[in-house]
Order: C-alpha cells, then structure tokens, then sequence
DNA sequence: AATGAATGAGACTTCATTCAT
DNA sequence: AATGAATGAAGTCTCATTCAT
C-alpha cells in the first residue's frame, strides 16, 4: 500500500512540476506518466480524469500548506501574536515553495476553480478561520470580509513568490521581514 | 479602414469575453469568431496565430488601462494626493472591468506572460513609473522594488475585482474607500 | 493589351520561378500574386484556377522550348546531323533553363500530367516528331516506341540539368559534349 | 512486437499507394489511415509527421530495391558483366514495381529531397558505388561524375516504369533486353 | 480591370482516455 | 495493478476561391 501511495504522489509530483512549468495546457498526461515513472494508464487507476487529478492536486497542496502553517500557530501566545505568526508562516511557505505557489495561482485564477472545492478544505483550515474570527470579533484585525482579508496577505504572499521565482526581484530576509510588516500593518485594525 | 479596424476589435473584444469566462484552452479560435462574427478563417488576417492574438489582447488592455488610470492623474497635486489617486484609479478601473482584470490576472500567471512583453508598454507606463520613481526618491512610500509596490497595489485591485466578480463578496463603496486607503497605508513610507 | 499580356506573363513568371523551388503544395496563389505584383484575385482574371494556371505553364514552356530547339533545326541536313543537333538542342536549352526543367520533371511525374495535354502541343511539335519518324522509318535510329526514345534523350537532358542545379556535379562543356555524343549513340540504329 | 511492426509496415504500404497515385498533396493523412486500417492518430505512434513518414518511406524503398539488386550481384563474374547484370536488376525492379518507382520519382524532382537524405542510405549501396568506382578505375565503363551515370541508367529505369505503367507503351521482353544493351553500351567505356 | 478582405472546407496534428494483454 | 498501443474528437491553421468596392 505505501508502494502504491508512492506511486500516486509521484503522480501528483510529476503533474506540480510540469504544471507551474508549463500551464495546464501544455503539460499531457504521457508527459506527467513519463516523470511520474508510470505508464499513461496508470494514472486512470488513481484519478478518474486529468480534471480530478487536478482538483486533487489542488486540495493536497492547500492541506500541505495548511498543516505547515498551522505547526507554527501557539495558541498560547495573544491573538495578535498569533495573527502575526500565520501572515510570516504564509509567507515564507509560499517563498520556499514557488512550485506549488505558481500552481495555486495558475489554478484559482483559471475555470477549474469553483469556489465549492474549498468547501472540503474547510476542516484543516478550520483553526486558521477561527482565528482570524476571533480577531475580527475582538477588533483586533479590520471588519473586512474574509476574501478580502486573504486577498491582503495570503494572495499577496503567493504573487511575490512567483515574481521572485520569475527572477524579478530577491527577496531578502530583511525585506520579507517588511513585507510582513507590511501585510500585518494593512489587515490590523 | 475604420472597417477594418471595426473588425479587429470584434474579435479583441470576442477574446476577452471568451477567454475571462473560459480560460485559454476553453476558447477555440471557432468560438472567438462565431462570437465575433466572423469566419474562423478571417482572426488570421489581423493575428497571426492564437498565440500572438492573446499577446496583442494583452498589451491593447494594458494600455487601455494605463491611458484611463493616467486620465486622472493630475501633476499640479502634491506626489501624495498623485499616488493616492492612482491607487484609487487602478482599484476602480479593475473594479469596473473585471473581464480585464481575469484576463490579466490569467496572462500574467500562465506560461504566455514572459517578462519582456511589458517592455513594449513602458512608453505608456512611462508618466506612472516616473510618479512612482520620484515618490521613492522623496521618501513618500516605502522603498521597495518596483515588483513589490506593484503587489500590494495593483495585484491587490486586480485580485478583488475577480473576486467580487465571481460572488465571493460584494464591495461597497465605503469599502473600496476603505481598501484604497489599506493600499495606501501599505506603500507609504 | 500588351499590358494585359505583361500580367499574364508576370504571373506565370512568378509559378515558374516558386514552383520550381517549392513545389506545387509549396506555392500559394497568394505567394504567386505577391512574386507578380498584383492582386490574389487578379489571378482569376487570366486563369479559372490554380489548375489551369499550371497546365497552362507548362503548354507555354514546351512550346517555348520546342520553339527554340527548331530554330536550331536545319532542314537542309542529311537526317543523321539534323537529330544530333536536335539532341544538342534539347540537351543545352534544358541545362541553360534549369527552373523550367525542374517545373516540367514535377509536373510530369506529378497526377497534374495526363497524357492528353501533350495532344494540345503536337502542332508545334509536330516538326520534330516528323523528324523522328523519317529517321526511324530510314533506320537510321532504333525502331523504339516514342516514349522510350524520348526517355533515352529529353528525360536524360532534363535530369541532368536538375542535377546540375542542385550542385549534385558541374557539368563542363566537354562532358556536355559527351553527353550529347552518348545520347545520341543510345538511340542510333 | 511483430504486431507492431506490422502495422508500421501496413502504413508505409498504404502511402505508397496512395501517393504514387494521387501525389503527395492529393494524399491526406486520414485516407492513409483508412487505407492501412488504423485510426488518424495512430500514425503518429509510428511517425512524427507526414514529412517524416514520406522521408521513411522512401529509405525503406531504396534499401528494398538496393538489396533485391545486390541479390543479383555474382561477385565471382568479371566486373562488365557484373555490371550488365545490375543494370538489368535495376531495370527489372523498376518495371516490376511500378508504384515505387513512382513514388522516387515524385520525391526526387520535389523539395522532400534534400541532398544528404542519401547519406543515410550509403552503407546498403556500398557494394554497388564499389562495384561502378572499380569499373570507372580499370576504364570499363566512362569516366562520367556517378550522378551522370545514375542519370543515364537508374533514372532512364524508372522513368521507362512509370511511363509503361501509365500506359504510354508496353515493354517487351525483348524491348527490355534492348533497353538494357542500350544502358550498358551508354556507360561502356 | 483590379483589389484584397473574407470565406469555409479541409489539412495536419494533439491528446485525454480506453482496453486487450 | 500495470502497460502502452490505439482511438477519434477536437483543435489550430492554411489556402484556393469569391465578391463587394
């Protein structure tokens, strides 16, 4: 069985790399086979299309990122602490992961997302609402609706990681560090 | 010639209108001429191929913009009020032509978008750049590079123009004011 | 309408000159217009279609060459030094001609050739046909079908004449000498 | 894998057919593939292209007519009637097989034919380009540029093919053998 | 007579998906 | 479970031809 979770994470590897590569168009099922180490039919065993292989790819990435996130929430520390703490977290994960950021961006932005698909995500981000919530409520960050609060730091975050990756600019520790000065100053009530 | 160009533009237009709802590979030449009115055959004699059509549609909305954001720029301001009406331009302008901003938002994050493209629009871009260029200079907004002032203002009214036209919230007027002024904080020095 | 006759000629001119080098799938009529000088549709005024335009090019080069290797025919002669000049004849005009040769080897190996065009050009050949069979009758050259002495003199001259083109070899003035001597001595009785 | 190979032969049989009939434009790709009985997609499991496909089936021509030629080759013979005996191969092929001497010929006299496609195929005509050298060097036959002597026997073969299986004339045994000596007293020194 | 924009049939090719092995 | 040859629908693009001007 973890031989065959191996293969289907390969799968899923495979279809990331060549994705934010080279678009969902020009990236071929015998092409994300072939990097895979699978044949073409293989991937039918695991995903019932390319389309569901893509959604799939999408929630993976979001749970990833989220957990990664998540591991350095201390709900000991106050709620602005905390606030803070997640904005550096998004940031830094999207710096050191441009594949999967150059993927997300690819994917909202494009006809496969339907705003449902976060739906099932929900659970894993659930911390993560809870806490931007609460500090709404406690007025500790602006009364804005949540897609615009995420518009302001998260979509931020993932724009610099594909700029830095396309070579437009370096991030250094210096900058990023103001960036999320930056992103904190402009969702803080 | 006005014909001509009357024709041109159909199919401008056609592109847009498919390719924001669809994406890239869900509009086929076919439908862009269908929709344009006109045979499929004809998009060749004013574009070269699908390629360099999404290419020109990219660069006549480029400049559309610039020309209406730079409409309301007024030199005679102090650089503060400039930038803040700029901010203020780009959300709106993004706000009431979200085909565009879905468009560019697709380009700019698919494999079409090279860095090198915009080169072409830099003349029209020009009085934008210089007010940007001169606000850093007199430590008016912060001093990051141009990539990054350019997320957290125009990434930021491109994102919530597609978010608001896809439902995911409703922005009202007070709002935007609001976000104009979150944008503004965000660059100031 | 000696303008009129300029036009026509540009035009089969211009197939001549692309054919030879493309190809027919390789030439456009749109190419043809541009090499002419005049419009895609004017085309149309002088030939019904692409089709006709090319049989018609290649009536007018046989009759061209036919007419210029009579000139060189000296009824006077004995029959013996009136086919050798015929072979010399066919021999230089087809090496100092290179692209109408290489138009007529296409053509008559391509499905454009039905034997029933030649019947159109016996009139101007008939002089030389009549030469050929008074010298076959005399015994004075094989009793071979036409076709087959043609293959053994035209054919030969008309594919060294593409070799030469191609830069295959260089054929000197001598060895055309010895080339004229061995056709001859091919079909000589 | 024999299955295989035999399908990959079914469709370089069926474009033989059909091109040395209809030429290569009157030729689409999916009447090739009804012909060889596969879907259109599936050539291009085997070829890359149609050029490809056409540039593969001339090589496997001339690699089977180069060996059933060198079947016929007694090296033991002197070198004129080893000579002898492979005109009369070549010409025998030729008129035996009508539809590839078609084929070489349209391909050939079109812009397919590109000097140095022949150099994939000299290993297979070593034995022969041998044989013609050493005959040139002991002054058995003349000494002509190869292209010339090509031109003088193996084009005057497969023009003869053609123009017999276009009904032109029809070749006797004894015609045949005339043609032959006709050949050979061509390049005899 | 001339133009050249417009047409639309048809060509080549790609690729997601299936299925016999 | 895995393979990869095979399918065929659909896409992009070309080009001979027409026709309003």
């Amino acid at each position: 069985m973890e031989h065959v979770e191996d293969k289907r994470q390969a799968i899923l590897d495979a279809t990331l790399g060549l994705i934010s590569e080279n678009g969902f168009h020009g990236t071929a099922m015998l092409k994300i086979a072939q990097e895979a180490g699978v044949s073409a039919g293989s991937i039918y065993h695991y995903f019932d299309s390319k389309d569901e292989l893509i959604h799939e790819l999408y929630k993976a990435i979001k749970r990833k990122s989220a957990r990664a996130i998540l591991e350095n929430l201390d709900q000991a520390q106050p709620l602005k602490i905390q606030i803070r703490q997640v904005l550096a977290s998004i940031i830094r994960y999207s710096l050191h992961h441009p594949q999967e950021s150059a993927f997300v961006e690819q994917y909202v932005r494009s006809p496969y997302y339907q705003p449902g698909i976060d739906a099932e995500l929900s659970e894993v981000y659930q911390p993560l609402h809870a806490c931007f919530e609460r500090a709404r409520k406690e007025v500790i960050i602006k009364d804005f609706p949540q897609g615009v609060l995420n518009t302001l730091t998260l979509d931020v975050a993932t724009s610099l990681a594909q700029k830095q990756a396309s070579g437009q600019f370096t991030l250094t520790d210096e900058l990023i560090e103001q960036v999320i000065d930056t992103s904190w100053e402009a969702i803080r009530a």
